[in-house]
DNA sequence: CCGCCTCGAGGTCA
DNA sequence: CTCGAGGCGG
C-alpha cells in the first residue's frame, strides 16, 4: 500500500476539523453553517481516503461514530461518582422551603443566594468519560452506582464530541447529561416507522431510552438523539471555577452542548419567576421537560451543604404539575395479593396521559373509594403521580350518568369465596383463605420464585398460573416434584422448556438462608429483615424455634414483625412445607452467627470530600460494619477523618483539633486491614 | 404502571 | 411470526 502524500494528510486534517466544527456549530452553538449535503459530502470524502489509507483512521475520526455491530450485551459499569437523584419540589412553597433550608444551613440570607436553573429534560440520563479529551466510555444511570456501558451507542450521537475542543483539555472529565429526542425528531422517526412497519414509539422519552438500548449501534445512529450536559462529575485537574454556571460554560467551550435556557437567578423569588417563565414556554421548547433543576451556583457553598442519603442538599427538582386527563371508569376489579390484601383496581377507558396509555389505576382501599365518592360509570380525572403511577384524582360528579353503579366492596374473596376480614384500625381488607385461595397461592409462588428470593429462572407469571390452575402446585414444595414429562404437556412448554425449568429448579435448591427466609413470604419480612434474621439466628431451626422475645432482639425487628414471624412458624402447614422443601434437597450453608469483629466499636468517624473508589455512603457502611459511628461534623471526640479531594472546612477543623486525617489511599489500606481482622484497633 | 429491548422457544407455513 | 420471561428506566 502506498504512503499518503502530505497533501492527503492535510486534506484529512481539514475534513475532520470541518466536520467536527460543523457538529459543534450545529449541536452546541445551535448556529449551523454547513448544509447537510455539504456535511455528507465531506464525510464521504473522508471515508474514501480512510478506506485507501487505513492507517490514517483514528478512533476519534468523525467516520468512526458507528462502530462494530452486535457485541454480547452491555457490560456493567461502576460509576466512580454515583449518579444521585434529586429531591422534588412540587409547588412554589416547596421552592421557598428549599431556599430556607439552604439558607439556614449556611447561615446566610436566602434572598442573596445565587441559583443556577435549567429545564429538567425528559429523556435518559447518561454519564460520559473523557480521558485526555477523548471519549472513552459512556454509560446509563442504572441504579446510580452501576449502569450499563453503552459507549458504542453514545458515540453515534453527533452532539457528543468524540474528542473535546480547545487547547487546554482536562486529563479527565466525567460529564453527566440527558439523552433526548426532540419533538421534531420523534415525529419524523414515527412518520418513517408508520410507512415501513407501522410500529411507532409511544413518546419521545421511550424512543430515546429504547434507542440507547439497541445492541446494534447502526440502529442507534439512525435515531435522532441529542445529548445535553448538566453536570461535571469529575474534572481533573480542577478547573478552579467558582460556580456551577461557569463550569457549564466551560463544558460548552470544550464542545459539549448545555441547556440554552440555563440561567442564574437570585433568591426564592428569582427561582419562582424562572419556573413560571419556563412553564409558559414549555410547549414551545420543542422537547419534553418535566420541570426545572435548581442548583446552588457557588461550588464552595455546594461543598459546605453536602449530601443527605441519596441526594445533594444543594439541588432540587421543581416538577411541573402533573398532566391530568379525564376518562370513564368502566368497572372496578378486586385483586387479591400475596398477603390476601384486597385491592380495588379501576378499569378505565384507555386514555393517554403524558405520553402513555393508562387503562388501570389502583383505588387502594375502601377508604379511598369513599373519599373519592366514585361510582362505576363516572367520569374521573387521572394523573400520573410522581410521573409514574396512575392515580384517580377526583370524580367529575356533574357528569355522573343516571345508570352509575355503586362500588360494593366484596364481603367474600372474589377468587376463593373465603370471608373478607378487615381488622380494627386497619385500612386494608384481607381474604381469610390463606393458601387455600388460588390468588394468594399464585402470588406466594411468584414471590418464592422471584429473583431476590430463590431466583427460579423461567418460572414466570403465566406458567405459575397454569400450574396452580391445574392444581399441580399447591405449595412451593410441589414445584420441586414437577417432572419434565408432565410439564411438557402444558401449552407453550415443549421438551426444551420443560428441561430448562427442571434444571432451573434444581439449581435453585442451593440457596442461602436469607433468601430462603425471604422466599417464605412472611408478612413484613422483606429482603433486609430476612437477612437480619438469617444472620442473627444462623440456622433455620434456631429461627423456627425462636420466641417472640428472641425475635425482637434482632436488628430492626419490633413487636409487629416478631409476632408475624412467630405466628408463621407456629402454623403446622408452614412447618410441613418447610420440612418437605428440606427433604426435597433445598440447602444452604449455615450462616456465621453473630457479628463480625468490630475493631472500631465506640469510635466516631467523619468522611469529607469525594472518594474515588467508592461513594461516601459505601465508605460509611464499611465503617459502620466495623462498629464505628459516622458523623457529619468533626469534634474533639472524632477518632479520625477521611478526607478526599474537595474537602473543605471539616478537614481544616480536624487539622486544627489534632484529629488524625487519612487520605483515600491510607483509608483503603486501613479498611482492608480492619476488615480482614489483621488489625484490631486503629 | 407502562413502554421498550432482547432472548429463547414454540407454532405455522412454505 | 408470536409469546413469555427478564431487565431496564422513568
Amino acid at each position: 500500500m502506498s504512503q499518503p502524500e502530505q497533501k492527503t494528510l492535510d486534506e484529512v486534517a481539514t475534513l475532520r476539523a470541518e466536520l467536527d466544527d460543523a457538529n459543534y456549530r450545529y449541536y452546541v452553538l445551535d448556529e449551523p453553517r454547513m448544509t447537510d449535503a455539504d456535511y455528507d459530502r465531506r464525510l464521504r470524502r473522508l471515508q474514501e481516503i480512510e478506506a485507501e489509507y487505513p492507517d490514517l483512521v483514528t478512533p476519534d475520526s468523525p467516520t468512526q461514530r458507528v462502530g462494530a455491530p452486535p457485541d454480547a450485551g452491555f457490560p456493567e459499569v461502576q460509576h466512580a461518582v454515583p449518579m444521585l437523584s434529586l429531591d422534588n419540589a412540587l409547588n412554589e412553597d416547596e421552592i421557598t422551603a428549599f431556599v430556607k433550608r439552604v439558607a439556614d444551613r449556611l447561615e446566610i440570607d436566602g434572598e442573596t443566594i445565587a441559583f443556577c436553573c435549567e429545564p429538567k429534560l425528559d429523556g435518559a440520563a447518561v454519564s460520559l468519560v473523557y480521558e485526555q479529551g477523548v471519549l472513552v466510555s459512556g454509560a446509563t444511570r442504572g441504579d446510580g452506582r452501576t449502569g450499563e456501558g453503552i459507549t458504542s451507542n453514545l458515540r453515534t450521537l453527533r452532539s457528543i464530541p468524540l474528542k473535546l475542543r480547545g487547547k487546554a483539555l482536562p486529563d479527565l472529565l466525567e460529564v453527566r447529561g440527558e439523552v433526548i429526542m426532540s419533538h421534531e425528531g420523534f415525529e419524523a422517526l414515527n412518520a418513517k416507522a408508520r410507512e415501513e412497519d407501522g410500529k411507532v414509539f409511544a413518546n419521545p422519552r421511550n424512543a430515546a431510552a429504547g434507542s440507547l438500548r439497541q445492541l446494534d449501534p447502526r440502529i442507534t445512529a439512525s435515531r435522532p438523539l441529542e445529548f445535553s450536559a448538566y453536570q461535571a462529575a469529575r474534572f481533573e485537574p480542577d478547573p478552579g471555577d467558582a460556580t456551577h454556571s461557569e463550569l457549564m460554560a466551560r463544558l460548552g467551550d470544550l464542545g459539549l452542548r448545555t441547556s440554552a435556557a440555563l440561567e442564574v437567578v437570585t433568591g426564592s423569588q428569582g427561582l419562582i419567576d424562572y419556573c413560571r417563565r419556563l412553564g409558559e414556554r414549555r410547549d414551545r421548547l420543542g422537547y419534553d421537560i418535566d420541570g426545572v433543576v435548581i442548583k446552588v451556583d457557588d461550588l464552595r457553598l455546594q461543598r459546605e451543604l453536602g449530601f443527605v442519603a441519596r441526594a445533594p442538599r444543594w439541588a432540587i427538582a421543581f416538577k411541573f404539575p402533573a398532566q391530568e386527563e379525564t376518562t370513564t371508569l368502566n368497572d372496578v376489579e378486586f385483586q387479591v395479593g400475596r398477603t390476601g390484601a384486597i385491592t380495588p383496581v379501576a378499569r378505565l377507558e384507555p386514555v393517554t396521559v403524558a405520553g402513555v396509555t393508562v387503562s388501570n389505576a389502583s383505588l387502594h382501599n375502601a377508604d379511598e373509594i369513599a373519599r373519592l365518592g366514585v361510582m362505576i360509570g363516572d367520569t374521573v380525572t387521572i394523573r400520573r403521580a410522581g410521573d409514574v403511577i396512575p392515580q384517580v384524582v377526583r370524580v367529575e360528579t356533574s357528569l355522573r350518568p343516571a345508570d352509575a353503579r355503586e362500588i360494593v366492596f366484596p364481603e367474600r374473596c372474589p377468587v376463593c369465596d373465603s370471608e373478607v376480614e378487615r381488622l380494627e384500625g386497619e385500612v386494608v381488607a384481607r381474604c381469610s383463605g390463606g393458601l387455600y385461595c388460588g390468588a394468594q397461592r399464585k402470588e406466594a409462588l411468584k414471590h418464592f420464585a422471584s429473583r431476590r428470593a430463590l431466583d427460579i429462572d423461567g418460572l414466570g407469571e403465566k406458567l405459575i398460573e397454569a400450574l396452580v390452575e391445574r392444581d399441580w402446585v399447591k405449595t412451593p414444595a410441589d414445584l420441586f416434584r414437577l417432572d419434565a414429562e408432565r410439564l411438557a404437556s402444558l401449552p407453550r412448554m415443549a421438551q426444551k422448556s420443560s428441561d430448562n425449568l427442571v434444571a432451573a429448579l434444581d439449581k435453585a435448591k442451593q440457596t442461602t438462608l436469607a433468601r430462603f427466609v425471604f422466599a417464605l413470604g412472611i408478612r413484613e419480612v422483606g429482603e433486609a429483615t430476612a437477612a437480619n434474621l438469617a444472620r442473627h439466628f444462623g440456622t433455620l431451626d434456631a429461627l423456627m424455634g425462636a420466641e417472640v422475645a428472641d425475635l425482637e432482639a434482632v436488628e430492626d425487628v419490633g413487636p409487629v414483625v416478631a409476632a408475624h414471624v412467630h405466628t408463621f412458624f407456629r402454623q403446622p402447614h408452614n412447618r410441613d412445607t418447610i420440612d418437605e422443601l428440606r427433604a426435597l434437597g433445598l440447602a444452604w450453608k449455615e450462616e456465621e452467627i453473630g457479628e463480625r469483629p468490630q475493631p472500631l466499636a465506640g469510635q466516631t468517624w467523619v468522611l469529607t470530600g469525594t472518594l474515588e473508589s467508592m461513594t461516601r455512603d459505601e465508605g460509611k457502611e464499611r465503617l459502620q460494619a466495623l462498629g464505628a459511628k459516622v458523623a457529619g461534623s468533626v469534634s474533639k471526640k472524632t477518632a479520625g477523618v477521611v478526607a478526599g479531594p474537595g474537602a473543605g472546612s471539616k478537614l481544616a477543623k480536624a487539622e486544627q483539633m489534632g484529629v488524625p486525617v487519612l487520605d483515600e489511599e491510607g483509608f483503603l489500606e486501613r479498611l482492608e486491614a480492619w476488615e480482614s481482622g489483621r488489625e484490631t484497633e486503629q
